[in-house]
RNA sequence: GGAUCCUUAGCUCAGUUGGUUCAGAGCAUCUGCCUUACAAGCAGAGGGUCGCUGGUUCGAAUCCAGCAGGGUCCACCA
């Protein structure tokens, strides 16, 4: 089974992204390389945070896709059993207000056709649409096992969610109870405190007289005039000197003439407003909290879409809004109205209709929090489960510590129905109910309740579960029970921080409830992916760009590095889009984006230039001849980037333990390309050009084996972040089986260090920098051969490397000679304590090269002042590191050589 | 109101236990090169009093306090 390598003959020019991308994914896919199963090995496992089954990729997931592509990639070369799992949430309300949208296009109203006949529409919108992407994601490369792509809703995910459900309710952790929720007037659903989103908004505070009984009046402020209907308080501050003679009294309600008790509570700003409140224990949380406190009459007067209902006594079946123009009317009309003034406050929202949230008493299922919060509280304090950044600790704790209990109940269809059955009641009878997986089991359960009971008499509860209290299963849901043992817990959580309460914070509770251990090891929290106006992206801003232009302009892997090459943990990345005009039509906005002229654009840029380099650089390694009789002349060459490439591998690696992902990007691109292997290692080691054969000299084996075997690695280690490039070089470098891939090969390991060979291959490149420097100003060739002359106390470092410095292409430096003395007329740099000079025989700018000398010299006195100050203080010697100490001594003497160095040369000039 | 993070080059940001290679990177800018892998490139250059004011320390971009400005989360708003 299985397809072959799709090996490539022809080389081109230039890297065509789309020319390879494709062709791998497939390779991987028909080979089923991301396929895991539990085997001896050590595994490493992450479960994707399920995008929404309708949603379409955007940059939010490049962004955290990517992240876990890097990291599950890494394990899987370092030989672990790496294990992603993908998947999707059902998003109950999002879901069914897009299906209802849809029904409604075609003229079908959900109320209409019933429970069935919508759930058949729904899951017939998920088939078509569920699942694209994931489709999506398989451009980006992402390396799931797609063999266990896995839903919120189906068969196994659901037992679980139910099995939860009564597991919680045996435990007593579930209570059904009449509490005051959110309601959104318009999905006709509860929305949990989470989902509401507040809005400042102008609003007015209007003044009103309501009479005291027995005389007089009393002044109250309110923002919703029309709630009166429900009042059955006033309520003043029992240490407020103008009203407190009033607690105890009685007034009456404008309007509907109810006379209510005035109370006393400490609630009340004496500062606000009046000082007085009228108190509407049905519609507002505080008011409620009030009411149970004072034992005031709850009065709802509000039917489920938020118009009034007979209980109001008025303006009954008018909605809320039109109530409030009419009542203020009304009050005039009574003169009890006194004042109204303009007021900005926050109005709750819901966060999908958008319609302004009721407060509402309702029948609801809800979680005891507290207690099942303790674990997962106390393993992220004491590092069980690391965050990264760890500073999102505080804000789990806060979250935790103010927590409320869950309303876990929905209005809607579309989800797992709660498995609760009721028993027959009479009118005025508490609810009796069971809690079963099935209607049977709930049968046999409510026998105990009522011998005499039918099965066909108990009927289940309409509502479902918010999607959170499946979506907090899913690092368990997702795998068999026996598998689960094998990679539970996961290990690395890749998510956005916005959702740390939903969801990380419920996953570590259920963790610990079912399974008493972490649901993973490391939560890594990424940042919002910001417009350069730093608003974050949104379908509704329109202001995500579209990937999939992205991915063809830059290539996939020019996309991952410009995402990764940006990524610190937790922080914000800002992706500089251009945005089309406010108003424009779809068509317009496609063609806006049609071609992206600015897409931060200079990072993918910077991405794709990379991957060019890397094919260039193939390009030129595949190009040399080998003739095995030549001896190795590079041996410090080589020697030099064995040292370097174990330096900074090893940088990568604690970068990598510390998810600082977009510096070990940024290491692995310069080690590759501007401070390592194409820019002074293949410089160094590059054949001359034979004139007269009108080709490269051949190479010798060694250094030619040596340069391969090092573009191999370099491959390896850039694979887990570019995963496309480095397969299509890998598969040319060496031959290769049909069934092999990078995605298996060993991800490198550092070496011995040789700090020894590093410090002085940098200052041997200073040297060349400054002889660069030195053709560039006095305008002489690149190849004209220069000679050199060196005054120092270590001639080695130089003799060892005067096969490098010769070369054409690094200094072309015909002739090394060691002096005494300085040398007249020659142009002069120093580095370190090597006195060096480039005789240039009357070239020579003495006004320019005092200038430079005096201002060197300058800076090395500066030094000195430094150090010396510094060692002449007692306190310093005594006190610091003597390593610090002796470091210090040493920059003394180096700048007092250097300074020696320089008044002679000024001297002589 | 509570919490929390941030302020470093023109822009976007690193800077890990206070000390060496600490004042960095990329982009942008400037100069010179179409040199047989690469102009999607090569070689060089300039650019910052690390928000401000104090403090701790032998020593502060780094720790502490205050101030100014900005972000984010939470709560309240009758």
């Amino acid at each position: 089974m299985g397809s072959s390598n799709p090996k490539t003959g022809e080389l081109a020019d230039k890297y065509e992204p789309s020319a390879i991308e494709g062709k791998w994914y497939q390779y991987w896919l028909d080979n089923k390389f991301f396929r895991s199963t539990p085997d001896e090995r050590e595994p490493y496992t992450v479960v994707i945070p399920p995008p929404n089954v309708t949603g379409v990729l955007h940059m939010g997931h490049i962004l955290n896709n990517t992240i876990q592509d890097v990291l599950i990639r890494k394990a899987r070369m370092e030989g672990k059993n790496a294990c992603w799992v993908p998947g999707t949430d059902h998003a109950s309300i999002a879901t069914e207000a897009k299906v209802v949208k849809m029904l409604r296009a075609q003229g079908i109203k959900k109320s209409d056709i019933g429970r069935e006949k919508f759930l058949e529409h729904a899951w017939e919108w998920k088939e078509k649409y569920g699942g694209i992407i994931l489709k999506q994601l398989q451009t980006l490369g992402a390396s799931c096992d797609w063999d266990r792509e896995a839903f919120t809703m189906d068969a196994e995910r659901s037992e679980q969610v139910i099995d939860m459900f009564i597991k919680l309710y045996n435990d007593g952790h579930i209570y059904r109870g009449l509490r005051m929720v959110n309601w959104d007037p318009e999905g006709k659903t509860t929305v949990s405190n989470e989902e509401v989103i507040y809005k400042e908004v102008d609003s007015k505070l209007y003044y009103i007289n309501y009479r005291v009984v027995g005389g007089g009046y009393v002044t109250i402020a309110t923002t919703r005039p029309e709630t009166l209907l429900g009042d059955t308080a006033v309520c003043v501050n029992p240490e407020d000197e103008r009203y407190k003679d009033l607690i105890g009294k009685t007034a009456i309600v404008p309007l509907v003439n109810r006379e209510v008790p005035i109370i006393g509570d400490k609630y009340v700003d004496t500062t606000f407003g009046t000082g007085c409140l009228k108190v509407t224990p049905a519609h507002d949380m505080n008011d409620y909290d009030l009411g149970k406190k004072h034992n005031l009459e709850v009065i709802d007067i509000f039917n489920e879409d938020a118009t009034l209902n007979a209980n109001a006594q008025i303006h009954i079946g008018k909605d809320r809004f039109v109530v409030r123009k009419e009542i203020i009317n009304d009050l005039k009309k009574a003169g009890c109205f006194i004042a109204e003034i303009p007021y900005k406050n926050k109005v709750g929202t819901s966060e999908r209709t958008g319609a302004i949230i009721e407060p509402r008493l309702s029948e609801q299922w809800f979680i005891a929090m507290k207690k099942l919060c303790e674990p997962a509280l106390e393993n992220v304090l004491n590092k069980n489960i690391e965050f990264h950044p760890a500073s999102f600790e505080n804000m789990y704790k806060s979250w935790i510590d103010n927590i409320q209990d869950w309303n876990i109940s929905r209005q809607l269809w579309w989800g797992h129905r709660i498995p609760a059955y009721y028993l027959p009641t009479k009118e005025g009878e508490e609810k009796q109910f069971v809690v079963a997986k099935s209607l049977e089991e709930a049968f046999e359960l409510a026998k105990a309740k009522d011998a005499n009971i039918k099965i066909e008499d108990l009927k289940q509860d309409e509502d479902v579960l918010d999607t959170w209290a499946s979506s907090w299963l899913w690092p368990i849901s997702v795998f068999d029970p026996e598998e689960l043992e094998y990679y539970y817990p996961t290990t690395t959580l890749v998510t956005g921080f916005d959702i740390i309460f939903f969801w990380v914070m419920r996953m570590i509770i259920a963790g610990y409830f079912l399974k008493d251990e972490k649901p993973f090891k490391h939560v890594y929290f990424t940042g919002m992916v910001r417009d350069q106006q730093r608003r974050k992206m949104s379908k509704s801003l329109g202001n995500s760009p579209d990937v999939f232009k992205l991915m063809d302009r830059y290539g996939t892997d020019g996309l991952r590095y410009a995402i990764l090459s940006s990524v610190a943990a937790g922080n914000d990345i800002m992706f500089d889009t251009p945005v089309p005009p406010d108003g424009s039509t779809d068509e317009q906005r496609a063609k806006f984006y049609e071609i992206p002229k600015n897409l931060d654009s200079k990072l993918c840029e910077t991405g794709q230039k990379f991957a060019n380099k890397i094919w260039q650089s193939y390009r030129l390694l595949s190009s040399w001849e080998v003739d095995e009789s030549l001896p190795n002349p590079n041996k410090v060459a080589l020697e030099w980037f064995e040292a370097i490439f174990n330096q900074e591998l090893a940088k990568i690696e604690r970068n990598f333990n510390e998810f600082r992902i977009s510096d070990a990007l940024t290491q692995v691109y310069s080690l590759f390309w501007h401070n390592g292997y194409c820019s002074w290692f293949l410089e160094m080691i590059k054949p001359d050009y034979d004139q007269a054969a009108g080709k490269a000299k051949p190479i010798d084996k060694a250094t030619y084996d040596f340069a391969i075997d090092y573009f191999e690695r370099l491959l390896n280690l850039l694979h887990p972040f570019m995963p496309f490039i480095t397969e299509e070089f890998w598969q040319r470098i060496k031959a290769r089986d049909e069934k092999e891939t990078i995605c298996f090969a060993p991800y490198p390991t550092p070496g011995e260090q040789n700090p020894q060979i590093v410090a002085e291959a940098e200052m041997i490149f200073e040297v060349i920098t400054s002889i660069r420097e030195i053709r560039t100003k006095k305008g002489i060739k690149k190849h004209d051969p220069l000679k050199l002359a060196v005054k120092t106390d270590s001639p080695d470092s130089f003799t060892k490397f005067a096969q490098i410095l010769q070369k054409q292409n690094m200094a072309a430096i015909s002739e090394i000679e060691f002096v005494e003395d300085k040398v007249a007329g020659a142009a002069s740099f120093v580095v370190r304590n090597h006195e060096c000079f480039i005789p240039l025989e009357g070239k020579i700018d003495v006004e320019q090269e005092r200038k430079k000398l005096e201002k060197e010299l300058e800076r090395q006195k500066r030094n000195l002042n430094t150090s010396s100050n510094k060692l002449k203080n007692d306190k310093f010697v005594n006190n610091a590191k003597p390593e610090i100490v002796n470091n210090e001594r040493k920059k003394l003497a180096d700048a007092e050589a250097q300074i020696k160095v320089l008044e002679e040369s000024l001297a002589s000039l």
